[in-house]
DNA sequence: TGCGCATTCCAAAACGTTGTGGATATCTCT
DNA sequence: AGAGATATCCACAACGTTTTGGAATGCGCA
């Protein structure tokens, strides 16, 4: 009965195909795998019975002796961000095309991950990991483990972590986005960014950078720093454009962290009857939140949320397939511009109209 | 080399302890899984040098002999939804609780579940199975499979599939949020649907129950069916407003299928130069969508997805802990109304003022 | 002392697969 | 025909755990 109950659930084996054909399980695994110890008509008529019996191989039995579980951990804060949930839905694509399954491990409510949790991952002797994140809270208590599997992977560069990583240039995000608004003619260019997180920083030292590049003013009431709790908020977007338009020198360009946030800086800039681009233009950046009720189209960020997924699992797959640079490559992409009508001026090149 | 190499990567055994302890594996396992068999110095010993030792059990070798993967599938469309990932997060905490683990697999390009996608799920041997998704074709390709694991477990009903059900109440959402508006004193009610969905149709179904219920008259001119490529577009919701106040008789409340399209509404209802709630109430639905930068509140359902998620839970954990109520349960949650300033009128009661 | 009975432990057999080291045929070339 | 190569196939031992059916020990009790 215990033994039935079993047989029902688990489904069948090589053996029941091997009694059926008379031939060895040995034969019979190497036939499913292609491998070239078994002749042709032989691997057809067993391909053809497995198929018959519908069978599939135990991924548990095949883990022991392999070592490998085909299966890749994500940790991530939380999938309520598009970011995240982008990132999930493209790794996954990319995984399952060889084979492999996506654990997602999700730490929302309490931004650090629990030790049991970690316990759980590393219990299941998982090929790849891969964390995603903005919480440099991880790193604590990943740093032991993640030193043991090498073939484990980090979005974001954790110091003292030895690991391949893939990243998105934050810096160039910020300048390009700010070259853009130069391009554009813009000659007094705010930035409505946030000061405590490393991503936030760092786009800052663009934004900074290229405008001292540029030759231009680094003007400190051009910047608004909003805290971490508000970056996806329109209204706090909003708040920090009232700021900036109440200067003396009324900015021309703004350039936002984050993309809810220029939405919200462009209502305020329209409910103050100044028009965009052409007497402020905006960019964002993720090009994420693209809003079909947005009043004016909003340019953006392209982080290539899509190629950093695929990097890193081409990564994972190399690495598992053996063909193994064993030294930890950290790659990082060049996010890419993405122009509509909120900085896009006709007359492009006509500088100092203002 | 090669087992130098397994070693180190596979971690410590029962075995490394057992020898370190002088006592047998059998005892081992036993202790670490708080058996009756083992007396209580001997499982502290055992347990102080696991912790030593940093041991955590091999997976692949318990499901091996237990039957069991400790594994949890969601099959979704996508994550990109704020429902479904809403839902994947839920569902992923409420598991990780009791040790199991959650394997997403998302089906996002093509809205058909693929083959091979089905043959690894059904080759890991899952535990439970979970299927959330808007998209009637799913059941297709699962009908057949599902039969045989009597421990999977569908969101939506899907018809001629033995399996557990948790949904809520979509009449019940159609039907609350129109009571609501005919509480608020309106009497002219429209909705802007969806045909095209299961889901929209039964939302139509409780809002005409509701207007039947009170007495009031259906309009097929305050019904707006919106295509199901272009629910989660305000763009949408905006152009069906406008389509409503065209009317002879303008609508003075309206039912949105969700959020999203009740934003475009409000949006065009503002821009018309009509006071929301007072000249028009306005509620969506979903809840999910709730954005600081409203120009009103908007009132909504909320369906209960953590509720939602944790009913799914407890009932997989039930039936995986044997307590089993083998026939397959459905079980329907309430929504909740979620009053905000888009209907909340002053003169409650003050009826057909208009 | 000898008997029953807990308590505490263990050896051995699973679980379903893969890898190793032959064994047995079949072909090729001299 | 005989030697060597080449193609097929197979028995057996892993992999790390759980489960089963005892075996040993210590105890009270007659």
């Amino acid at each position: 009965m215990s033994l039935l109950d079993k047989n029902r659930v688990l489904g069948t084996r090589m053996k029941d195909s091997a009694k059926d054909l008379g031939v060895s399980v040995t034969t019979i695994s190497k036939a499913l795998r292609n491998h070239p110890q078994v002749g042709s008509k032989m691997r057809r008529e067993i391909l053809a019975r497995a198929r018959e019996l519908n069978y599939r191989p135990n991924f548990a039995a095949r883990g022991l002796v392999t070592g490998r579980s085909y299966l890749v951990g994500l940790v991530a804060t939380s999938l309520h961000h598009p970011f995240f949930a982008e990132i999930a839905t493209c790794i996954s694509d990319a995984l399952k095309k060889s084979g492999y399954s996506l654990i997602v491990s999700l730490s929302d409510h309490d931004s650090n991950i629990k030790k049991q949790e970690l316990d759980q991952l590393s219990a299941r002797r998982l090929d790849a990991l891969i964390i995603v994140s903005c919480d440099l809270r991880v790193e604590l208590f990943f740093r032991d483990e993640l030193q043991k599997t090498a073939d484990s992977l980090v979005e974001q560069d954790l110091p003292g972590i030895c690991a391949h990583s893939v990243r998105v240039d934050d810096e160039a995000a910020g300048a390009r986005a700010t070259e853009h608004l130069i391009d554009m003619g813009c000659r007094r260019i705010a930035h409505i960014g946030c000061a405590e997180t490393t991503v936030g920083l760092t786009r800052l030292e663009g934004y900074r950078g290229a405008l001292v590049h540029a030759g231009l003013e680094f003007n400190e009431d051009h910047i608004v720093r909003i805290s971490k709790d508000d970056l996806d908020s329109k209204l706090h977007g909003a708040e920090a454009m009232t700021e900036l338009l109440s200067h003396k020198s009324r900015p021309d360009g703004v350039v936002c962290f984050n993309d809810p946030l220029a939405i919200g800086a462009m209502y305020r800039i329209l409910d103050s009857a100044w028009r965009i681009p052409d007497d402020i233009a905006l960019i964002g950046c993720g090009d994420l939140y693209y809003d079909d009720s947005l009043r004016v189209p909003l340019s953006s960020i392209d982080q290539r949320i899509p190629e950093l997924a695929q990097e890193a699992a081409r990564i994972i797959l190399r690495v598992l397939s053996g063909g193994v640079p064993r030294k930890p490559k950290s790659s990082v992409l060049q996010p890419r511009l993405v122009v509509r009508a909120s900085t896009q001026r006709k007359e492009v090149g006509a500088r100092g109209e203002l």
